[in-house]
DNA sequence: CCGCGTTATTCATACAAAAATATCACGCTT
DNA sequence: AAGCGTGATATTTTTGTATGAATAACGCGG
């Protein structure tokens, strides 16, 4: 029976600030997807409501638009990542992946003892 | 007038549950230097219920002792560190600490188009 | 020109997480 | 033996956050 001991991070971007984090990185992935922000909201059993205070937040908190948006028309309308939503999203990406990677070999460098004690350990 | 990106890690150790993270690793550090799990949790505002309760989830989910209490005597009573206790937080702080440094790294090289992204932008 | 499905926005309510409170046991000290 | 300040624990209260409803504007399609 081992226990594996494992690190989870969880990586935010602030300016003065909150204004990206895993929630909105997910949900303007999902609207690249489903070229709406109601339907991506949904995908992922968000409140479209609370999809669109995210994506404000972050829109003010970079001082970047992220998503053109059009209202009435064919399919009620929809919307879709700017530019820079894309250039932003995939560097959080690359940043979040290299983290992890680092953090996972480190784990196993600064806590390699814990399994040691853990062997030790009679009441397990 | 700069808006300085910066990246908030929270991180946190699992194993089947949720066991360390910031939360619990300064409320030990205040328990080594208060000998008191509850003035330790005054310390920093914390409620004593809440510092219990994470020190017993950490214990449980790590498998592993971390303080050494005593109720009624000499001063009420107190708490202190096992000597595994200390291994683990002094591994996690390192931990934290390299990850961070790397993390600080990381974004200047992954977000350098921002800076310039936003001298570019004429709203700003 | 009316209906449909979307974006945009606010707001009251429900739910979950955190904090405060209450209670008891403990064992020195006086 | 009574009191003090602690640890241990359950219960109640508060706070914060998410949700879902309500409303309006928009513009294509039938």
């Amino acid at each position: 029976m081992e226990k594996e001991l494992r690190a989870v991070l969880s990586i935010r971007l602030f300016t003065e600030q909150k204004c990206f984090g895993p929630g909105i990185a997910e949900l303007l992935h999902r609207v690249d997807e489903h070229h709406s922000l109601r339907a991506a909201a949904q995908s992922m059993e968000m409140a479209y409501s609370k999809a669109w205070a995210i994506t404000k937040g972050a829109e003010k908190g970079l001082g970047v638009e992220l998503l053109v948006s059009t209202a009435g028309g064919k399919g009620g309308g929809g919307a879709t990542l700017t530019e820079e939503a894309r250039q932003i999203l995939a560097a959080y990406d690359r940043y979040c992946e290299k983290l992890r990677a680092y953090g996972d070999k480190l784990l196993k460098e600064e806590f390699a003892f814990y399994k040691q004690m853990k062997k030790n350990d009679p009441s397990d």
